[in-house]
DNA sequence: ACGAGATGGTAAGAGACTCTGACGAGATTG
DNA sequence: CAATCTCGTCAGAGTCTCTTACCATCTCGT
């Protein structure tokens, strides 16, 4: 892992700048409360709503820890659960109305940074990137 | 972040199953003891070594998480702490014997995921890959 | 139907990781 | 030489994650 530079190390870099500048975005439009690791679960979250288990596995991390960071992520007001009408053990998490909110922003920032992005490389190679990195994730992404 | 496909999570999704199988690969090889925290300072070790506050900085954690980190990698064999001839104050962590056994094998699991990326998306398309990160890193690596 | 096993979720406790604030020792600048 | 900066450490607290264990509910085979 010490060479210049490795393929893995170039993703990284990109990934933690866009992921800063969400984060102080965020924080500046009043969304301070929000933690790194309670925002990589409500990242996942669908549309329809998720279960604790299937945003513990999108995430990477235990049950346990996604039930951690939802209880937070509720008590903030960003998520609500709701019965799951298709299964009585379950429960489904949904994005709540401050979390509408907070996602209205972090869209809009990270609609800045794909800007800077694709000013630097120009349109034509930004969508080449996304092609290439949409074709990795064929490979990489055990979730689709 | 929670459309569909932003670019940061295309681009953390092969990041992080590249990690995956880095750190599968070493806990097979007898390092099961590093950590991810502990492995995302070690990775960042120069070849002539480097100082604690760097590796701070470049791991984006305070300098006493790095410090907390370093000392575990030093207990465990992983890197050496010299002092700086150039600097009174400051230490030099080097990366040690075990260290760099580590390193041999966690390069030879990287080259190999690195080939079956290549074998999925074409050597010419890989090489663009590469290359558009790399000037993806111009604006996004803080340190060069 | 009904029992066995799988699955969604929670609880308790421990360990790993990181932060803020404060500090000493050495370097740098004027 | 004095003021200031930088490298690193210590102390304490908070956050995040894991393992183990458990209950409730669903699913499947008989």
């Amino acid at each position: 892992m010490t060479e210049p530079l490795n393929t893995g190390l170039l993703l990284f870099l990109p990934y933690r700048a866009l992921e800063a500048r969400v984060f102080a975005g965020l924080a500046a439009a009043g969304f301070d409360d929000l933690t790194p690791a309670q925002a990589r679960v409500f990242q996942r979250v669908a549309p329809g709503g998720s279960r604790t288990t299937a945003l513990a596995e999108q995430a990477g991390i235990t049950k346990q820890s996604a039930g951690f960071l939802v209880d937070q992520l509720e008590r903030a007001g960003y998520v609500e659960r709701v019965p799951d009408p298709a299964d009585g053990r379950a429960r489904l998490v949904r994005v709540a109305e401050r979390g509408a909110r907070s996602v209205e922003v972090s869209r809009g920032i990270v609609a800045e940074v794909e800007a800077e992005w694709e000013a630097h490389l120009g349109a034509r190679r930004m969508a080449q990137l996304r092609r290439l990195l949409a074709d990795l994730r064929e490979i990489t992404d055990p979730w689709r």
